[in-house]
Order: C-alpha cells, then sequence, then structure tokens
DNA sequence: ATCGCAAGTGCAACTGATTTGCAAATACCT
DNA sequence: AGGTATTTGCAAATCAGTTGCACTTGCGAT
C-alpha cells in the first residue's frame, strides 16, 4: 500500500498475485510484475519494453501483458497524454499525477488532496472520477 | 468568452484573428477554426481531419494547421491521454476536462472549481498547473 | 490590378507506438 | 510424465501523426 524504492518482490509473492488474479505465472509476467516494483513512478509502455527486450521479451508479449493485468486490475492504466500509456501496480493506491509538459517528468502527488465542488449548481454530471491529471511546467521547467 | 452553439463565426472575424496571430488567412485554417467553433467540446485531431478531409484538406494540412495555431496560441491542446490530442479554441478560457474512460465523451468543467492542496508539507514542488484532467466513468456509463 | 515570392498545400512515403495472426513453446491440472 | 488450453515470438499490419518536396497561393509592394 506503501511506496516502495526498488527492493525486489519475491518470486512466491508474484506468483500468488498471479494467481489470485487468474493469469499463470510465467516468466514474462514475473519480469514485467519486478519492473513495475522497482520503479517509484508510473511506466510507460516504451519504459517497460525497453527493459524487457533485452532479457529476450517480445515487446507483442509485453504490450499484452500489460492488456492483461490492467484487464485484471493488477496494475491501473494512466492516460497520461503525449501518445503514451503508462503503468503502475494498482496496490498502490489511488493518487493524483502531475505531468510536465515540457521534460516530461511524472510525479505521484500521495501528498496532495484534492477538492471538487460544482460551482454553480447546473451540476454537469460526472459519474466517478478515479483518476486526476494535473499538467504543466514543472519547478525544473518554469 | 463564453462557450457557444454552433453558430458560424463570420469570415471577417475569423481572418482578424489569424492575421492578429500572424498568420495568413487560407480555406483549410479559416474551415479548421469554424470546425473548432462550431463544437461545444475539444475535437480530437482524428475527428477535426475527418471533418475537413471530405472538403478537399489533407490530413497533413490538418495537422500542420492545428500545430500552427497551437504554437500561436489560438487553440490550446489538451492531452487527455487514450493516444489522441485534442483541441480547444484558445478563448473559451482555461477550464478543467472531464473524460469518460469507457465511452470517451469529454466534458468542459467550467462549473466546477478545483481545491488542490499539500497534505503533509514534504512538498512535491510543481510549478504552474494548467490543465486539470479527470478521468473516470460518466454517468451513463457507470 | 497584378507581380513576386515567402508561406502554405497536397501527395506519397515514412515514423513510432501498438496490435494481430499464427505456429511453436509452455504452465499446470490430472 | 502427459495433454491441452494458454502464452509466446516473430513478422506483418495498423493507426496517428510527420516529413520532403514540388506545386500553388495569399498578400504587401509595385
Amino acid at each position: 500500500m506503501t511506496k516502495r524504492k526498488s527492493a525486489a518482490i519475491s518470486l512466491p509473492e508474484v506468483r500468488n498475485r498471479l494467481r489470485e488474479a487468474g493469469l499463470r505465472c510465467t516468466p514474462a509476467r514475473v519480469a514485467a510484475i519486478n519492473c513495475l516494483f522497482a520503479s517509484p513512478t508510473p511506466l510507460s509502455s516504451g519504459e517497460i519494453v525497453e527493459a524487457l527486450e533485452p532479457a529476450g521479451f517480445d515487446k507483442s508479449t509485453v504490450y499484452r501483458t500489460l492488456s492483461e493485468f490492467t484487464e485484471c486490475k493488477i496494475v491501473f492504466r494512466l492516460d497520461l497524454g503525449d501518445s503514451m500509456r503508462h503503468y503502475e501496480l494498482s496496490d498502490v493506491g489511488t493518487h493524483a499525477h502531475f505531468k510536465c509538459r515540457q521534460c516530461g517528468e511524472i510525479q505521484c502527488l500521495d501528498d496532495f488532496s484534492f477538492e471538487i465542488s460544482p460551482r454553480k449548481h447546473k451540476a454537469v454530471r460526472l459519474g466517478s472520477v478515479n483518476e486526476v491529471l494535473l499538467r504543466g511546467l514543472c519547478e525544473a521547467c518554469e
């Protein structure tokens, strides 16, 4: 539930997560989970592909794996724009993200709270909001 | 400055906007502005391409036009994820957007206000935020 | 009004991210 | 260990968006 650095996750634990989600435990899936687990911020599909290809995993396998994970809710898929999808393990909990439109840096805003309130009452009706994304310039780029 | 339905914008007015931005007044640009003007919500590049191609405008021209408009700040480019860019005339003013991850519907949240506040004070440092995007399920899809 | 040329356009070919079809490989239940 | 439904790797396809280039056109100067 909390943010972790880069400690590895044990194979049996990964296996459990997969089996619980109804997925077979395969090397590609284990590698993908380890990859995501090791990163403090969401990774783009491209970054994950780059990380796993050297180990011999095909990019199509990686993309398929990420889709499966998303369906099974093992990971949460963020649409941060810029034609790229990002993924993070869903057990880190829901939080907003900030993306710098200049350098592309992504920050997880677990330390921020949001208040979203209708101003007039004509009330556009949103259903449920489960992703909050802020874009702008990070301190460095500003 | 306010939201409009689908009334057309006069040619001289479009011409003015373009000249003020330092752009020549060409049929493709006029068509693109009219297209954006007629829509109550941001349009994706694909939608604009589809709208203008039947009239004989090439998609590369449309993409180029949209980039120029973005540079000149005539339009604001939104990165709503889903591998697609959306555009709206910048004179509608800054406001947040909601996008349904199921049906893709986009809502402009000009009637909402946002409060974003650091919870702890360890303070992740954001620079300036100029786009707020919420994703989730709209009322219909929920 | 019309001329000249920089700016804008259409076309076709290219890129980069992602997807798909299919045959070979493999996880895992018995 | 064995059989089979699931996964995987590969190559080819797709899709949004971009680019190079020769042709056209808007518009300030004549």
